[in-house]
RNA sequence: GUGGGCGUGGCUCAGUUGGUUAGAGCACCUGGUUGUGACCCAGGAGGUCGGGGGUUCAAGUCCCCUCGCUCACCCCA
């Protein structure tokens, strides 16, 4: 009895069918951010456990228990790109170079969480990046950018932004936010009385109803940010009305991982059940010193769930372009067979598509196999055609277009189909 | 980790109050007179009904266990 071996909970094959709209996904992605002046960067899958667990926070659920870590080596497989990329950033001195870098990244993350609609174990991100630069206008440009992608990949989404502030007033924030709570301890659901103490933040954005009701009137940080992060928050938002990007104040949206700060936003969609958020990111002004990197080095960036946004896509059925095939060839016989055979060759060399079938069938089996290989052409050689030196090609798309004979080369195929 | 829903051929699903060789559509293969596709027609291949136990003369249909998938909570992209 064989066993039969599946692929891992949560771990998804990507199977032709599906993979041309991922391919058509990362190529308006890359068009996009090349325009606004972007850089790829590729990046390991595997780091050193202590790079997440100092930039993400030792208490995030992330660290905590959703790693997926090899304990005897002291590696882990990225749950989340940027701190990998600020680590590559740092350990190359891209700074000394360019003193403001943009990059952007594609790839898989891994997080051992259960499995739900548009959250898998292994899933992908497209992760954007802008490192040294303190500008609020950075900040209104990439939140630009990504809404620029989205519309043109025609996913209809909500932009949420907040400020979380920074060292100097989330402190005096925080105590605030949490005396409001003590206050009404008792009303919260039992998520809320663990997070009071764990993530206060987070109570701000419980779903419960009861809690929405009682924090409902929250003190926001909004009313309590610096002088300085202030400022550069209603920046922000010019520059985001001058560009014309629609936005939402949003004060009880948090964030789950620790080193965010000033800006943050989140892009949300309606149709996706719970997994709204399709991208999210914010500012992190102080990582990259606390990863080794330059002193007083800011940056902000976000990252998109790529299985959120093909479901997306999959939801307004768009027609997939299937790869096209240019040339069908029909060989017949042992001698027809072989000949096509090298021509084939050819022509792929001179690049052309060429598909052809070596189970030996017969013409109207090779005919049905062009006609749904969306050939553009099918080429016939069969004893006759061997006998004359001429095969018979046949326009696939134009029905009542007349056969016509020509040379079996490579050179007279390719002119006759122009 | 906690709940709900579901598991029948590659895919989407039917399967009556448990009762003869388990069905359909799509897809696939072969034909419809010698070598011509997207429509049509005929035929064919393909399933230990997730797995294991139990009840029964008889179980895809009932009971128990188990595995898997899925959605939601938590958390997050």
């Amino acid at each position: 009895m064989v066993l039969k071996i599946k692929a891992l909970k949560g771990f998804k094959d990507i199977i032709p069918g599906e993979v041309e709209l991922w391919q058509y996904l990362e190529s308006t992605a890359r068009g996009v951010f090349e325009r606004f002046d972007f850089n790829e960067i590729r990046l390991p899958i595997l780091e050193e456990t202590q790079l997440f667990a100092r930039s993400i926070g030792e208490a995030t659920d992330i660290v905590e228990k959703e790693m997926y870590t090899f304990v005897d080596k002291q590696v882990t497989m990225r749950p989340e790109a940027t701190a990998s990329l600020l680590r590559a950033y740092i350990e190359h001195g891209l700074y000394v170079q360019k003193p403001v870098q943009r990059l952007f990244t594609i790839g898989p993350m891994f997080r051992h969480e259960r499995p739900q609609k548009g959250r898998l174990r292994q899933f992908h991100q497209l992760d954007v990046e802008v490192l040294g630069s303190e500008s609020p206008r950075v900040d209104s440009e990439l939140i630009s950018m990504g809404a620029m992608l989205f519309d043109e990949l025609g996913i209809k989404v909500s932009l949420e932004i907040n400020s979380l502030g920074c060292p100097a007033c989330r402190p005096g924030y925080r105590e605030i936010l949490v005396a409001y709570i003590a206050e009404r301890f008792d009303a919260l659901c039992s998520d809320c009385k663990r997070r009071s103490k764990t993530n206060p933040l987070r109570v701000l954005d419980c779903k419960v109803p009861t809690c929405r009701e009682q924090i409902k009137d929250a003190p926001s940080i909004l009313e309590h940010l610096c002088g300085d992060c202030s400022d550069h928050f209603g920046k922000v938002q010019d520059g985001l009305i001058q560009l014309g990007v629609d936005y939402k104040l949003n004060k009880f949206m948090v964030r789950g991982l620790d080193y965010y700060c000033k800006t943050t936003f989140e892009f949300i969609t309606a149709d996706l059940g719970s997994q709204a958020a399709v991208a999210a990111g914010g500012r992190y002004d102080g990582l990259i010193e606390t990863l080794g990197g330059p002193k007083d080095s800011p940056g902000i960036g976000f990252a998109m769930g790529m299985e959120r946004l093909v479901l997306l896509l999959q939801l307004q059925n768009r027609e997939v372009t299937i790869a096209q095939t240019d040339l069908f060839i029909a060989g017949l016989g042992d001698e027809g067979v072989r000949v096509g055979y090298g021509l084939a060759h050819g022509l792929r060399k001179k690049g052309l598509s060429v598909a052809m079938d070596h189970e030996g069938r017969s013409l109207k089996a090779l005919m049905k196999q062009a006609n749904k290989a969306a050939a553009r052409y099918t080429l016939i050689i069969g004893d006759s055609e061997i006998a004359s030196g001429k095969g018979v090609l046949r326009d696939m798309h134009d029905r009542e277009a007349e056969q016509q004979d020509v040379d079996l080369s490579a050179e007279a195929i390719l002119s006759a189909m122009g």
